[in-house]
DNA sequence: CCACGGATTGGCT
DNA sequence: GCCAATCCGTGGA
């Protein structure tokens, strides 16, 4: 069992979106459902920086939407794509900056069962299924329960939240382009653990 | 292993 | 009307 004392505070995500975003590598991510913890270890994230990002929900200002990345550092960002997906964002910066990282990847590390039921619909997996569990953004949120209703939501709330502890001292980042993209497609933005089996892409 | 296309809602031009 | 910060199944090597 995972410690859950502590988490991250806001003052963690009012920074820089890149620090940030190589930061939360090998960082927990617990989502707390049905009084069950679900946790998954950090391992693959994305930066988007409306201000110079073509790429970016926030690039052409606030909308209905991306208002959630306009109010500052320490939020979930949860939007609806393909008609089908939830993914999942760490809003960064101060009030007004338009900024957030997409968790792209997690290494499932408790609650298993739970996210193959919430995946699969049923509690057992095979191995190639425990790989697919929570490699991808909208993986993850299907896996975590994660919808509509935690658009917005403190990442200080006891639903969801970050730990403040990696479980790897020095992780070795990997910096790339990001994926699934078609504008400003040459910012180096992605960042992941390198070697890490459930990252989503090499 | 890789490439390709369909699914399916809603945001925004 | 166009098309998306994706995923999955299918078909071929």
């Amino acid at each position: 069992m995972i410690d859950k004392k502590n988490k991250i505070s806001s003052a963690f995500y009012r920074r820089d979106v890149h620090l940030v975003a190589k930061e939360l590598l090998g960082k927990y991510l617990v989502r707390k459902l049905e009084q069950k913890y679900l946790t998954g270890m950090i391992v693959e994230v994305e930066a988007y920086d409306g201000s110079i990002d073509e790429s970016s929900h926030s690039f052409r200002g606030r909308t209905e939407r991306n208002e959630v990345m306009f109010r500052g550092g320490g939020l979930l960002y949860v939007y609806f794509t393909y008609g089908m997906h939830f993914c999942a964002n760490v809003v960064t910066g101060k009030k007004g900056d338009g900024k957030a990282i997409l968790i792209r990847a997690l290494e499932p590390v408790e609650g298993l069962e739970e996210m193959s039921f919430n995946r699969f619909g049923r509690k057992e997996f095979s191995q190639r299924e425990f790989r697919n569990l929570t490699n991808g953004p909208a993986k993850i949120c299907r896996a975590f329960g994660i919808g509509r209703k935690l658009n917005g939501i403190d990442l200080g709330s006891d639903e969801i939240f970050i730990l403040k502890e990696r479980k790897i001292p020095g992780p070795q980042i990997v910096t790339s382009t990001r994926i699934g993209i078609k504008k400003s497609v040459d910012l180096p933005w992605r960042y992941y653990i390198k070697d890490n089996p459930f990252v989503s892409k090499i």
